[in-house]
DNA sequence: GCCGTTTTCGGCCCGACTGTTTTCAGTCG
């Protein structure tokens, strides 16, 4: 589970609250290559989390002074100055030092697979090796050979590690996990007894991308390590004892399996389902209640107070249940601590779908089909929103047939008893925010839905300017899929959301999470923020065909992982409390 | 670098596995 790292940071200033996060993850990153105290590096890194997640911009709270910085956890009086000085002048002094010290493309080492600070050192000071190209020259030349420490069986570890570097065989969107988790459970488990196969890890906290899959067994477990390492798919063992093993698949997914004894099955749980620093915050609880914490239990000296059930070893440290999509260390400890922890949104509370397409545009299924698919979900009530006339390629729907599909919606609802389809569109905001079908056309409409789909590359504040406007506009109803990102083909365009959030509040428009797992836009960080600022979110599934009505689940785990109750998403609410907020 | 109803100094989470070694450092999660 090898934390993704942040790119270096961004050259202009007006930065965002990741942007500041990045100077202290580089900060900590190269500490740890000098060789630093590792308190010290975590001090940095917790800094860049606590930073990124805030819900306040930093920007304004560093306007507020040194104070106001030193109140959040984990920012004493060092890190609130060094803070200042990069809202003050957008560079860090501290950072430059460092990077004329040591090169920063270290840092891309740290990733390859066999690589950590102390072997990266050595390759910089004892080989001149300084960034992945260094690394495959020194590789092939054969200069690692001599190398004190770097026996053969490393290398050719390493030389292995930075192919997969290379062919950016990292992470892996939630749904392909899913169903590579499910294979393999089936697999193993499927017709065997007493054998209890988990996920854990991050796939279990539902992120949005997971860079490898964590599984845990209990119970009937002899020679479930040697079949696992045997499975079909297997390309490769990365590691494999008595109580764990790695493989590498073909798809160049990563997958852990852990075995533990059936009394130390809640605590391993608990261990392996991370997150990282949400672990590290518990077995600080425990420590200061003089008790000891690991994958086996909860230790009281040598008696284990408990560890067979995850729920038990929460309330040993006086903490109810903590949903594994809170478990990030972003707060979620204490609000468990004083009783605060969000009733999270679930599945269940889903009442409609706000985004979908059909074979009126680039759908797959008719309107009917959709509609009889969303009942048998147990709807009340969906809304078809194709493309406006601007997505060409998507055959979107101009004026004159957008009222012919109003006429087949009017008919549909009148066939169709115990679910209401409102009329909608997915319409563009063009480039100067405008909106590409005319006001009377969208006036007949129950839910316009605006999205960017064109000139993606504008500047951070035309974006923020052209989505204003359109948020302005009193037809629009909501803003899809407000970032616009691919997952891992294409970045979020350039925008001032926290401005978006502010226009949003201020019109009562509602933020869209976009919950197909190729988008999740809004992201958890985002919707969290949004939520705070008082507005409402629409989880949606931009369907294109009936089955992928299915797909709300993952825009529900983003919202569980955003904190989201029920109160705060717009399509929880019955149809008729749905359309007053439209309204108001 | 942070933090403090034990503390302003001395702590700071914990264990498995690997590879290169003769007893353990480094990596990983």
């Amino acid at each position: 589970m090898k934390e993704r790292r942040p790119s270096g940071p961004p050259a202009c200033r007006a930065m965002d609250n990741p942007g500041y996060a990045r100077f202290f993850a580089e900060i900590a990153d190269l500490l740890e290559i000098r060789g630093e105290n590792p308190f010290r590096i975590r001090a940095y890194r917790n800094a860049a989390r606590t930073l990124e997640t805030l819900a306040e911009p930093v920007d304004e709270l560093a306007s507020r002074g040194e104070q106001a910085l030193v109140a959040l956890p984990g920012i004493g009086r060092d890190l609130a100055r060094k803070i200042r000085e990069l809202a003050r002048t957008g560079r860090l002094e501290f950072l430059e030092r460092l990077k004329a010290e040591i090169p920063p493309t270290l840092v891309e080492l740290l990733e390859v697979p066999g690589l950590g600070p102390r072997r990266v050192r050595k390759l910089w000071q004892e080989a001149g090796v300084v960034s992945l190209d260094d690394l495959e020259a020194a590789l092939a030349e054969g200069r690692l050979a001599g190398l004190e420490g770097f026996g053969p069986t490393l290398i050719a570890k390493i030389a292995r590690g930075l192919a997969e570097r290379r062919e950016q065989a990292g992470r892996v969107r939630l749904d392909a996990a899913d169903r590579a988790a499910e294979t393999i459970v089936r697999q193993l488990a499927g017709r065997r007894r007493g054998l209890r196969l988990v996920v854990a890890g991050s796939l279990r906290r539902r992120r949005e991308t997971v860079h490898d899959l964590d599984l845990l067994a209990t119970g009937c477990t002899r020679g479930l390590i040697e079949r696992f390492v045997a499975l079909d798919g297997v390309r490769e063992t990365l590691a494999a004892g008595g109580s764990r093993a790695s493989v590498r698949l073909a798809s160049g997914l990563q997958v852990d399996l852990r075995v533990v004894p059936e009394e130390s099955f809640g605590a391993a749980l608990q261990y392996f389902t991370g997150s990282k620093e949400h672990g590290i915050a518990l077995r600080r609880r425990a420590r200061e209640r003089g008790l000891r914490l690991n994958e086996y239990g909860l230790f009281d000296g040598e008696r284990r107070i408990a560890g067979a059930r995850e729920d038990d070893v929460y309330a040993a440290l006086d903490l109810p249940p903590i949903p594994p999509e809170l478990r990030e260390n972003r707060g979620e400890i204490e609000a468990a601590e004083q009783g605060r922890l969000p009733a999270l949104v679930s599945l269940d509370d889903i009442r409609g779908d706000l985004q979908m397409h059909t074979t009126w545009s680039d759908g797959r299924d008719t309107i009917e089909a959709m509609a009889c698919a969303a009942r048998e979900r147990g709807y009340e009530y969906i809304a078809i929103t194709d493309h406006g006339p601007t997505v060409r390629v998507a055959g979107g729907l101009d004026a004159a047939r957008l009222a012919r599909q109003i006429e087949e919606i009017d008919a549909i609802n009148e066939r169709i008893e115990g679910l209401r389809v409102l009329k909608g569109i997915e319409t563009d905001i063009l480039e100067d925010g405008t909106l590409d079908l005319p006001d009377d056309v969208l006036a007949k409409l129950d839910y316009v839905l605006a999205t960017v789909h064109t000139r993606l590359a504008l500047s951070r504040r035309e974006m923020t300017r052209r989505i204003v406007r359109a948020l302005r506009h009193p037809r629009v109803s909501a803003l899809g899929h407000p970032t616009g990102r691919l997952i891992g083909r294409r970045p979020p365009y350039e925008v001032d959301f926290d401005e978006i959030v502010r226009a949003a509040a201020g019109e009562g428009k509602l933020l869209e999470i976009d919950g197909h797992p190729e988008r999740l836009d809004l992201d958890d960080h985002h919707a969290r923020r949004a939520a705070e600022a008082g507005v409402p979110i629409v989880i949606s599934t931009d369907a294109h065909a009936a089955a992928d009505l299915a797909l709300m689940r993952y825009g529900v785990d983003q919202a569980r992982r955003a904190w989201l109750t029920p109160d705060h998403v717009a399509n929880a609410r019955p149809l008729g409390r749905f359309l007053a907020l439209l309204r108001r």
